[in-house]
DNA sequence: GTTCATGACAACCAAACAGTTATATAACCA
DNA sequence: TGGTTATATAACTGTTTGGTTGTCATGAAC
């Protein structure tokens, strides 16, 4: 009846995506999956880091991980992109219901100020 | 010749977008401006905390500051939310890509077994 | 069975973050 | 002028983050 401290998936989502090092990451998997030692490969960073940077994207479950053998390859999962763009789209789309609004009142005035320019010119 | 440290601006974008309270300050800024008082009314949290919040999303390019005597009302600026939409939706266009690639494969080993299948009836 | 390779895990550290209270600034109002 | 309101700024604090090194577990290969 009381969810605790909330936690939003999309914190989680976001926060993943704020780091360029794990945004260079998820785009080297969108092209397939990868070790970790193919994805720590790019960086002057220790393999440790990278796993620490994998661990953020799986808890915010864009990537998750196999088995095969000593490896661990690391896939991208792309549905949790579909929300962080959905919930992009809904500030966007308030914002833009709210900035029409006020073009058509803009609209309004220019009118009234139209016609109060006819009176004159009468 | 040498970038700094670089600082990519969808750095600051979702970082900002990763905060619970700054998502929804932006929601509130979505239907139209606020002053400082007015954003933090529905929060438990003192009025400084606020102001840092709204000082994390201006700097994220997302709200803007007016002057209005001794208030300075916040409005929301929509355009990077599109640059944040944008790199999401490159990710999920790679993916999408090498996903179908992965299905036309998967395609073609049901043709082959489809063939063998047919090789043994005869 | 050693030995090598892959990767996880723990402990540690510095810097950044998110909040607090207290204080300053600046505009308005009487 | 002095008081009140709106907001910013500063100083402090606890927690989180992003990195390090060192060690351990597991599976492969000789």
């Amino acid at each position: 009846m009381n969810a605790p401290p909330s936690s939003d998936p999309l914190d989680a989502l976001f926060a993943a995506l704020a780091d360029p090092t794990r945004r260079a990451i998820l785009a080297r998997l969108a092209e397939g999956e990868a070790t970790v030692a193919e994805l720590a490969a790019p960086f002057a960073m220790s393999q440790p880091a990278v796993s620490k940077h994998l661990k953020v994207l799986e808890r915010a479950g864009l990537v998750t991980a196999g088995v095969d053998g000593q490896r661990r390859p690391r896939r991208m999962n792309a549905a949790p992109l579909a929300e962080a763009a959905d919930a992009i789209e809904r500030y966007r789309q308030i914002w833009e219901r709210n900035y029409r609004r006020l073009d058509v009142l803009l609209e309004e005035m220019k009118a009234v100020e139209q016609q109060s320019r006819k009176g004159r010119e009468i």
